[in-house]
DNA sequence: TCCTCATTCAAACAGACGTTTCAATCGATT
DNA sequence: AATCGATTGAAACGTCTGTTTGAATGAGGA
């Protein structure tokens, strides 16, 4: 039962065992119940640790939490790392490419992980935690989404207009992430399952930002819809 | 034991002060820390009342907190109600007018009320107050929206697929609101004051999902930059 | 063997929490 | 004036919280 890692030089090995085992039940606690909620008793039974571990190891509960978002958001970092593409490949391409990684991002590969549920409480609800969470992970992201738009309409929109577009792209990833109980809520169940996974939602996503900035043809083909109107306004 | 008054109906009172001051307080309260953090000696602080008078009124803190939801869901709907539009209107102008009650209903006249914001904690981590404010409150104006885009494209467009669009708006919508913090560090402050106040963003958002729809131009003029295009696909 | 020292443990701490108690208060009715 | 029910008040309840204590443990080094 008494492991006693004992791995002072800590350069060949990743941490202490307890350590690392604390952080991970931390982490799920504050994502599942928010920081408030989760108490230290709880993290220290799932981690396996006495209470005192946890003074011994992080100090308070405060630098437990801080700790557990840092380890949390490089863990997954280096899960799904930014794609990175050929030099001359299409924008329209690298936009679809950046979307599906960005929601594959968000939503997880099977459920969402535990890291992305904590780190969206630090977006929502933003803490001491959450500056150095976005300098660190969210603008890069957010830049080289622009500089694709800005590669896209080839310098024709100034960088107030990408940020729009950009902030609209992320917007509609955002939803699934934040209010996907409530999109679940307004969505039929079958069509959930049909069009809301991964990838029918980047192709929606790219599709409406390509169609909006004149890349493709809009999602309605004009032409026929054009007689309808003239129609309607005629009557 | 005394039982509470009559809470369920106010034909023998009117307006019950204390009980609309705790509702009041506890909505302020619950909507900046959250329910767990709020105390309810903070609440009664706040109303001026004992803390008595919370299990005298409401029964017990769980409560109290459903009835400050629905007080807040019912107050914020009569201050923005949803917009009427004259037979005849023309589709676009509803969905402008639509996004643009959507955005001032969620980002607030000035800064963002705590009915909006004790709403929004709902939305993102909902407990058992959620599904009925999704069924009172969003259910309808998501269904307008979709019956605006079917309108507006001419039924060219599925369901399911205008189910997708009318996410999008919402999801850009939302953004501002839900990671408002957040995206106030990526975007520069003179911008967020000259573009991301309610009129501009209803603009962009609205101009977005028409060019998207083929019911306007793209935001980027195709005819210029296709050349550019077609100079990179040769190379 | 003994000592050292990092680590773990059960137990207890003080404080804050939601909730309850019961007497005091107030206004209207008798 | 007396009575009654509704409402308010101050204080206490038991529980749970984060944190701390001080002894116990066990593996290396002397």
């Amino acid at each position: 039962m008494n492991s006693a890692p004992d791995l002072r030089d800590s350069a060949t090995t990743a941490g202490n065992e307890p350590r690392e085992r604390i952080l991970s039940a931390a982490g799920r606690e504050f994502a599942e119940r928010g920081y408030e909620s989760a108490t230290v008793r709880d993290i220290c039974l799932a981690a396996g640790v006495n209470v005192a571990a946890i003074n011994y190891y992080f100090g308070d509960k405060q630098r437990l939490y801080i700790e557990s978002v840092k380890h949390a958001h490089e863990q997954r970092a280096g899960q799904v790392p930014l794609p990175e593409w050929a030099a001359g490949t299409q924008p329209s391409r690298k936009l679809q490419d950046f979307i599906a990684n960005f929601l594959e991002r968000l939503l997880g590969f099977g459920q969402p992980p535990w890291e992305v549920r904590l780190m969206m409480r630090e977006v929502l609800h933003p803490t001491d935690a959450c500056r150095e969470l976005v300098e660190d992970y969210v603008r890069p992201r957010f830049e080289l989404l622009v500089s694709i738009l800005d590669e896209l309409v080839d310098g024709q929109l100034s960088q107030t207009e990408l940020r729009q577009v950009a902030l609209s792209i992320i917007g509609q990833c955002f939803l699934y992430r934040a209010a996907g109980d409530v999109v679940g809520m307004l969505v039929p169940r079958e069509e959930l399952e049909s069009h809301h996974s991964l990838a029918p939602l980047a192709d929606h996503v790219t599709s409406y930002a390509l169609a909006a900035l004149g890349e493709t043809r809009p999602l309605v083909d004009a032409r026929q819809r054009t007689i309808h109107v003239q129609e309607e306004a005629s009557s």
